[in-house]
DNA sequence: TTTATATTTAACCTGTAGGTTAATTAACCT
DNA sequence: AGGTTAATTAACCTACAGGTTAAATATAAA
């Protein structure tokens, strides 16, 4: 795929992929645990190459341990999405006291040369 | 497609719809015009079906003017991929007081029956 | 009524996403 | 060594995404 940020869009796109990333969000899990629950609706050769597709994403991690794959979430490829959507608040965000709240993080954190919004590194 | 958020994702998920989006951000254009900044590497009816990609997600609007088709944002579709993803704010957000400001503002607005976050309707 | 402009529809092509089953690899357990 | 469990690889299939060119439609303008 071509670019970071349509790479992460796409690895959203999906249903089992989002439901993947919720069962991680609760802590770690392996490749059979993340599959049981779909293993009514699909093989647990689709589920793996989910898994793949978030990983590839950069969106969880993979390591090992003896013969399981233990995965984790990984926030940061999130982040340049969200940040991505951030530019839009202002047309889907009708509640302006949350907007205030939001501007004035975004103001005690001014810009450095280089980064877009007022994150860190 | 199958839910309305998969969708969303699938239609972020390509950088030509993500520049519409852009230009629209800044105001109503026609198809034409969108198509304008592709024409030196795709067709305008590739733009055309992209700009058809946005409004079957709902991310933008057509109406009509004589021949032209006046294009607006929607940035109504966008909110439920903002919801869903504030939901892995915590994995990605390191500063703790941006994060704080945020959590301030959802005590605010207690969730009311049957709705998800503290957004009205 | 003809012509020009804006946009869509139709028919097609190619690559890839998402699924399958069967076979393979890797590590553990007797 | 042989068997079990965990996960991946390979080969395949089908549908659809994203592009093309050519033709059709709508509206305005001459």
């Amino acid at each position: 795929m071509q670019d970071h940020l349509s790479q992460t869009f796409a690895a959203l796109a999906d249903p089992t992929r989002r439901a993947v990333l919720a069962q991680l969000s609760k802590g770690e899990a392996n490749v059979s645990d993340l599959a049981r629950p779909f293993l009514k609706t699909m093989s647990l050769v689709a589920v793996t190459k989910h898994i793949k597709v978030l990983e590839s994403a950069g969106l969880i991690t993979k390591s090992r341990q003896a013969q399981w794959r233990p995965c984790n979430i990984n926030g940061e490829a999130l982040r340049d999405a969200a940040d991505w959507m951030e530019q839009y608040r202002v047309f889907f965000e009708e509640s302006f006291d949350r907007l205030d709240a939001y501007l004035k993080t975004v103001k005690s954190k001014p810009k450095a040369k280089g980064e877009k919004n007022g994150r860190k590194k």
